[in-house]
DNA sequence: GCGTTGGCTTGATCCATGTCAACCGGAACT
DNA sequence: AGTTCCGGTTGACATGGATCAAGCCAACGC
């Protein structure tokens, strides 16, 4: 019961602040879903949090894997490598998303995650996810939909690289960071892009010279104010006639 | 026990023919890693099989979902259409592999799933493989791998549209296809593609033509022999190489 | 206040792939 | 055997985005 714990002992009013049963992301986050009680359980299993600083890695490619990471605050972005020194931003992920879905599979993880700004994790030690999905039956379908979730985004990104141009895919782009702000109390119109414009060509699979030009563009034609990182979307049905007209 | 059963009742054949403890499958799909009694256990769970003619639709964008299927032989496509006809294939699956993760997430499919020669299916309802999967520990780590490996397979997609030119595209696909092809059994050498240079392009984010003529350079350096869909792997270090130099 | 640095923008040019079009060859049907 | 159709190949040309290069702007350190 939280008004039952001394506020004024530091220590404790950091369990308060970083338990799931607290956390303002549950419902978008894994205990979506959970009854009260059941709750309390997944705030058990989750011991370990973390800070990241802007620039650090949370974990890296090859690295063995024990646990799912939820993001409390910040912002992080996950690539891959080749050999050849190519690499790809494969995703960012913002508040409430889990990081870490795909070191399952081969018990090692198998792209880098990056914050981009100062950032705060929890660990989710997946051994204990597992069982405790096995006696919260909401736990473990919630997950299961978490990770077709995934799935279902991958083959959108895929979809995006495979078949638009360059201004639809920033179009989308925008448009899908813009959804996911507002599920998060922020503007859906104006917000600070955390990642720069190389980041963001290397996800949507452009150069940063294309991302710029391509910026510069919905600026002229009005739907967009840009500034650096700042972004005001001014017009949202010109960028979504833009990703919908087959040109 | 096989033995006890009498083999001249053609529908006692058909039932050891398709149980997941009889499937010379079962080291690659669902079943991996499980005893016999987990086996058994399994089998109960998968009443319908289905047999898809070549250029059906085993499931399509928009469908409830409350199955998924392993494919038992065959070969199929999975896509995606956008409102304004622009579609792109997300994947192609062979025997053993699992079709349907994708509509976990939204309870419906969000892709079509067309068999690309007859085939056939096990379908496995979804709700009934969560329950069992509480009770087999060995089965939801399987599951969760199997669904953690999509996601990799995505990401490497993602890279490869994202990052590779036509020909390394190309390389990489039948590269990836020969590897899967040994897995089960077949040549890794000499193969048919059951897909057409258009399905082929949609996947690898190219032209038909791109995807022809890609072909043809591969003839012409002596890394292949394409006749149509009939295809032979004359230099796989070739092919390898090709994809891991930046050109 | 000034130089340095990293990220961003913009212009000029190039090239890989798309587009359009003709043709080919095998399979299915008449 | 001839016709049609579909998938594949090949050529000529167009173009979107990459590449190369210069310069700008804001943040930061000295």
């Amino acid at each position: 019961m939280p008004s039952t714990i001394p506020l004024n002992q530091e220590i404790t009013l950091t369990v308060i602040k970083t338990a799931c049963s607290n956390c303002n992301l549950r419902e978008l986050c894994l205990p979506f879903g959970l009854s009260l009680e059941e709750l309390e359980r997944l705030d058990d299993l989750i011991s370990t949090r973390r800070r990241i600083k802007r620039g650090d890695h949370l974990y890296r490619a090859g690295e063995a894997f024990d646990s799912i990471y939820a993001i409390r605050s910040g912002f992080f972005k996950t690539d891959v490598l080749l050999e050849d020194g190519r690499d790809q931003v494969t995703g960012f992920q913002m508040a409430g998303e889990l990081l870490g879905l795909d070191g399952i599979s081969t018990e090692h993880h198998t792209c880098n995650a990056i914050a981009l700004e100062d950032s705060e994790i929890c660990a989710i030690p997946f051994n204990r996810l597992e069982s405790l999905s096995r006696e919260i039956h909401n736990l473990q379908h919630h997950f299961h939909k978490v990770m077709s979730r995934e799935i279902v985004r991958d083959h959108g990104v895929m979809m995006l690289l495979g078949t638009m141009r360059a201004e639809e895919r920033l179009a989308a782009f925008l448009l899908n960071l813009s959804q996911r702000f507002t599920a998060r109390g922020f503007s859906h119109a104006e917000f600070y892009l955390r990642m720069t414009r190389e980041e963001i060509g290397s996800y949507l699979g452009l150069k940063l010279e294309t991302v710029s030009r391509a910026f510069s563009k919905f600026q002229e034609e009005g739907y967009i104010a840009v500034q650096q990182k700042h972004i005001r979307i001014l017009n949202v049905n010109g960028l979504k006639a833009l990703m919908n007209h087959r040109a």
